[in-house]
DNA sequence: GGTCATCGTTAGAGCGCTCCAATCGTTGGA
DNA sequence: TCCAACGATTGGAGCGCTCTAACGATGACC
C-alpha cells in the first residue's frame, strides 16, 4: 500500500535522488542512459511524484483553485471548462470546489483551498463578503468572474451588463415592441448592471421601462409573470434576468395560455445549454465564456510572475443570439 | 507577500512551534493560556496552517479526490453535492476535477489528482480505461459510481438499471402502449443494463421490444427519433436513455408535428432538474442521487479505516416520476 | 524527604521533494 | 603536462508541518 518515493526509484536505478528529480523535472542536463534508467525504475515501482511534497519544496505552487458558486447553473460548465484548459495550458492544475451558492459554504470553501497555498484563486460569480476575497488577495491572487470588486488586489472579468440589456431592448424594439418587461435579478450578481442597461435603452428608445422584481431561479421567473398577468399590467416582451428565470417565465406563460413568440416574446440571459435545447430555443443574450475563463487564468499568470501589480478590469462584450422565442409585435 | 509560518507564530506567542501545532491542532493539553496567547498571535499575524505541509508531515491526507466526467450534464451536481457533504461530515475536503467526456482527459484528470495523494478517489460516470481504475486502487481506495468494475480493489456504487427501464415499460405498458421503443445510450455508463432492463421488462409484458441506437445527448435523441419516423416504425411511446437524450426526442416529435402526450409518450432516466423544469415535464427514472453520494464517501471512509478489503456493490432502487409527458394510449 | 505519576511543554527527527553548492570525470587549449 | 572549463552527478540543507520521546515542574503518597 505504501507508494515507492524518490530513494525507492534511485536505489533501483543505482543513482541519487537528486538525479531522479532532474529526471522527473525533464531537465536536460541529465544523460540519456541515466534517464532511461530512472525512468525505467520508475515504471518498474509504479512512481509518481508527490506533488504537495514537491510544492512544499518549490515554495510555488502549480494549483489553481477555482470556486464554482452553483454547479446547478450550465452557466458555469463553459467557464470552468475554458478555466480548465487555460490553467493546463498554463502549467497549472485546476482544483475545483463549491460553496452551494451560500455565503457561509463559500468561505469555507475559499479557506480549504487557501489551505493548499495555491497559486492562485478563480472565483466563478461568487457570493461571498468582499472582506474574504480582500484577505485571500493579500497572499495569494485572485479573480472574480461576473462580479464588480473594486480592491486593489482582485482583478475581474465580467461581461458588460449594460450592452447586454441594450442588445435585448433593441432587438426588441426592433420588432415594434414598446411594452416590455424587465425581470430582476435581485441580489444575484451582476443583476443591478443589467438592470441599469434596461432602463436606460428603453429610454434611448423613448419607451416607459418596467422593472418587475425577481431573482435568478426558474420559480423566480414564473412568480413574476404569474404577478405581472394578476396585475393586469400589460406586455409584449420580456427580458429576462438569466436563462433560467426566462425558462420559469416561458412555462408561467403557457400555463396562462400565451404563446411565445406569438403573444409574448422573450429573451434570455448567458446563453446556456438550457437556452439552446431546440425544445426551448430561447433568444438570449450570449457572454464569450470561453474568452473570460482565458483572460481569468490569465490574470493570475500575470500576477504570479509578478509582472503587474495593478488590478485588471476585463468586460468583455456580450452579443445576442436569436432563436425562437422572440418575434414581430 | 509572504505568508506567515508557524514558527513566526509561536515566535509571537513566546512558545515552541511544537505547542502552536497542538493548538491548532485542538489538541487538549494545552494550559488555557497558552492557547489564547497562540491564538492572538495567529489572529495578529493572519497565520492559517498550511494544508500540504501538514499532510506530508502526517502521512495521511483529508484530500477526496472527485472525478467529474461531464460538467455539462446536471445529473452531476446533486452527486457532487452529496458527496461534498459527506466528506466535510467525515472531515475531508472534496477537490473536484474534469475530464470532459474524453478518456485521454480523465486519466489526465486521475492522474494529477493523485499525485496529491488523496485519501480516497470518487470517480462519477468514468470513461476511463480499467487498467487505470485498477492502478489506482493499488495505493488509494477508489469507488466508481454509476459504473459497473469488477475490480477487488475498487468499490462501486450504481443503480439497478435493469429495475429502472422495467419501471418506464411497467408504467407505459399500463398506459396501454404496445409499441415502445427504447433509444440506447451506446457507449455510456450503465447503458447496457439500461437495455437489458428494457428488453425483459417488455418480454415480460408479451410485447416485442425494439431498440434504437443513440447515445446520452440531445442530438442522439433527435437523429434516433428522425430515424424512426422515417423508417416508418411504428411506436407509441420512447424510453430514452436519459433525460438529456430524451429531450432531444422530444424536439424532433415536435419538429415532425407529433403532440407529447396525446401522440407519443416518453420517459427520460435520472431526473436532472432538466426533466424538472415546468416547461419540460418529463416523466423519468429517478435515481436516489443523494443516498448514491453518501454511500461513496462511506465505502472510501471504511477503506481508510482499513475496516473492510473487500469491495462493496451497493445497487440501488430507482423509482419512477410521472411527469407531463406520458399519458394514455 | 524521597519516589513516582502527571501534566504541560519542547527539541529534534522526519515526511518527499527541490535546489544550491560542491564534486567528479572529461576535454581542450596553452 | 598542466589547468581551466565544462557537463553530469551528488550531498545536504531546507520547505512547513507532525510526532515521538524526553524534559522540568508540580503535587501526591508513603
Amino acid at each position: 500500500m505504501r507508494r515507492p518515493t524518490m530513494d525507492d526509484v534511485a536505489q533501483r536505478a543505482g543513482v541519487s535522488r537528486a538525479l531522479v528529480s532532474l529526471v522527473m523535472r525533464e531537465s536536460p542536463k541529465v544523460s540519456p542512459e541515466r534517464r532511461a534508467a530512472v525512468l525505467a525504475a520508475a515504471a518498474d515501482l509504479g512512481y509518481s511524484p508527490h506533488a504537495m511534497a514537491r510544492q512544499l519544496a518549490q515554495r510555488t505552487s502549480t494549483v489553481l483553485a477555482v470556486l464554482v458558486s452553483d454547479l446547478h447553473n450550465p452557466y458555469f460548465a463553459d467557464i470552468v471548462e475554458a478555466v480548465d484548459t487555460a490553467a493546463r495550458e498554463a502549467g497549472l492544475d485546476m482544483i475545483l470546489s463549491t460553496g452551494g451558492r451560500r455565503p457561509a459554504g463559500e468561505r469555507r470553501a475559499v479557506e480549504t483551498m487557501l489551505g493548499f497555498r495555491p497559486a492562485g484563486l478563480v472565483l466563478l460569480s461568487p457570493v461571498v463578503p468582499q472582506a474574504v476575497l480582500e484577505a485571500a488577495s493579500v497572499s495569494t491572487p485572485v479573480v472574480a468572474v461576473e462580479r464588480t470588486v473594486a480592491l486593489p488586489g482582485v482583478d475581474t472579468v465580467t461581461d458588460d451588463g449594460r450592452a447586454g440589456s441594450r442588445l435585448a431592448v433593441d432587438h426588441l424594439a426592433g420588432l415594434g415592441h414598446r411594452d416590455v418587461v424587465h425581470l430582476d435579478g435581485g441580489q444575484g450578481a451582476q443583476s443591478s448592471t443589467r438592470r441599469r442597461g434596461f432602463v436606460d435603452a428603453m429610454r434611448a428608445h423613448g419607451l416607459e421601462p418596467h422593472v418587475e422584481p425577481s431573482e435568478y431561479t426558474e420559480e423566480g421567473g414564473a412568480a413574476a409573470v404569474a404577478r405581472l398577468l394578476a396585475a393586469g399590467t400589460p406586455f409584449t416582451a420580456l427580458v429576462a434576468a438569466n436563462d433560467i428565470n426566462a425558462i420559469g417565465a416561458l412555462s408561467a406563460l403557457a400555463d396562462a395560455g400565451l404563446r411565445v413568440p406569438e403573444d409574448v416574446s422573450v429573451v434570455g440571459y448567458d446563453n446556456t445549454s438550457l437556452a439552446a435545447m431546440r425544445h426551448v430555443g430561447l433568444t438570449t443574450v450570449d457572454q464569450p465564456r470561453a474568452e473570460m475563463g482565458r483572460l481569468a487564468v490569465a490574470a493570475v499568470v500575470e500576477r504570479i510572475a509578478g509582472r503587474r501589480t495593478a488590478p485588471t478590469r476585463h468586460r468583455l462584450q456580450p452579443t445576442l443570439v436569436v432563436r425562437t422565442t422572440t418575434g414581430r409585435r
